[in-house]
RNA sequence: GGGUAGAUGCCCGAGUGGUUAAAGGGGGCAGACUGUAAAUCUGCUAGCAUUGCUUACGUUGGUUCGAAUCCAUCUCUACCCA
């Protein structure tokens, strides 16, 4: 069992009950407000827990909301413990899954972690962190002590979850190992012991065994804290690779800033509590609102030039629409052919640059003929029009995409 | 094991022998308007080709001048009975 870190000169600029309201926002539960303000009437930095799978490698906006989070505890002068589930990873989280998920090898698990904590450190400051892996602890254990572990839980307890029931009444399987998924991450909360875990809405039931067996050690029970999924940019389904309406934390910045610049006025106040855990002026306008946001969400990631980089970009370019200005993924005309259509060349840019497929038909009827395809603000509104591009040039293909041609 | 219903384009869903590349809605895309917001309007939404061709309605085969529509086969799904 780790040693509790010395206490650091905890000189906390905020009452608890400020601490409190700060905290709470964004929040969709926490168990409970009152053993929350009680721990911190404490006086001393908390013990916050957060665990990550690192199942998979590339992480977007949706995945920082539990880290801004414990970002802000951080920056109340509270002790950030991020758990890196190195051994559970190789078990896979049943949480949400309806099938059994398929284990990672330990270097696959190695790699995520190492990516994820790079990113985890854009938002947290990396040497008031603690990192813990569980390996370090379950690689150790002996039979007898997951025998132990194991029984201060009961089955029925574990097929409370929601997810395990639905598989039973689907009669699908359910290997042994996945029930152990949320006791190990209950332990690791008394190895770390945690004064608050974060988790997303998903982790309820796990936290959950978390207190129990905090409980039994004679511990004080974690607060659980869980965060709510944070809607894509359709501003209606959860954000996820798999519906594309996902913001990647490795997005370029004008990327990123503009898919923020594309959301709805109310997603706009989601992100604004979930991913800066701020409020935003109501009595500013909404577009200035959201080029703030944008702009500090692209610092973020990209660092303090990107933010006012990919706003002055953005204006120059929308607002302004001077295309002529605005930086813009490159074609060089050396490696275009020498026969070159309107149809023809929009494709090969459409693909060449954005790598996106556009059909002919597509092209001809959406692009071309509505003069959406234009060269240095010319509409090419025939599709078999021979073109020649000359360094400089700047072809139009939609709203959101344009190329220019270099030598 | 038995029975019933069903399987249609990205999704939902109409269509029961010919004018069906397949109604309608959703989603997506493009344009107009705008704040790359919302709302609204217009158009597109199988592929290739300058009015034609090819591929498509779970599978495979058959009937027919002609099938998503009829027959057989197989696969899968839902519900009911044992």
């Amino acid at each position: 069992m780790p040693d509790i870190p010395g206490i650091l000169a905890g000189s906390f600029t905020m009452s608890p009950e400020q601490q409190l309201a700060q905290l709470v926002a964004g929040t969709a539960k926490v168990l409970s407000e009152k053993e929350l303000l009680e721990k911190l009437k404490l006086g001393r930095p908390l013990r916050i827990k957060l665990g990550v799978d690192p199942t998979a490698p590339d992480i977007h906006l949706g995945h920082t909301v539990a880290l801004e989070k414990l970002g802000q505890f951080q920056r109340l002068g509270h002790q950030a413990v991020l758990l890196i589930g190195d051994f559970t990873a190789t078990i896979g989280d049943p949480s949400g899954r309806s099938a059994t998920r398929p284990p990672l090898s330990r270097d696959e698990v190695l790699v995520n972690a190492a990516t994820y904590t790079d990113q985890a450190f854009k938002i947290l400051d990396k040497s008031k962190t603690e990192i813990v892996y569980n390996g370090d602890w379950f690689r150790k254990m002996s039979y007898e002590e997951i025998l132990r572990l194991n029984s201060r839980v009961t089955l029925q307890q574990m097929l409370q979850r929601e997810d395990f029931r639905m598989r039973i009444d689907a009669g699908k399987e359910i290997r042994l190992h996945e029930l152990q998924y949320p006791v190990m991450q209950g332990w690791d909360s008394v190895e770390i012991r945690a004064d608050v875990e974060i988790g997303g809405t998903d982790q309820l039931f796990n936290i959950l065994v978390g207190r129990d067996l905090q409980k039994e050690e004679g511990q004080p029970q974690q607060v659980v804290m869980v965060m709510p999924l944070l809607e894509g940019l359709d501003g209606v389904r959860k954000m996820s690779k798999s519906y594309g309406n996902y913001i990647g934390v490795n997005d370029a910045p004008q990327e990123m800033f503009g898919k923020l610049m594309s959301i709805s006025d109310e997603l706009m106040d989601r992100y604004y509590l979930l991913l800066l855990g701020e409020t935003r002026d109501a009595n500013a306008h909404p577009m200035d609102s959201k080029k703030s946001l944008a702009e500090k969400v692209t610092n973020r990631y990209h660092g303090a030039e990107a933010g006012p980089a990919a706003r002055a970009d953005w204006e120059t370019r929308f607002s302004k629409k001077d295309l002529a200005s605005a930086e813009l993924p490159e074609i060089s005309v050396a490696t275009l052919g020498d026969e070159y259509t309107v149809l023809s060349l929009s494709a090969f840019a459409f693909r060449s640059a954005f790598g996106i497929e556009k059909s002919n038909g597509e092209l001809r009827k959406q692009f071309i003929s509505t003069g959406s395809v234009q060269l240095n603000g010319e509409k090419l509104t025939d599709p078999t029009a021979s073109v020649r591009p000359s360094p400089g040039d700047v072809l139009k293909l939609s709203k959101k995409h344009a190329v220019r041609f270099v030598a």
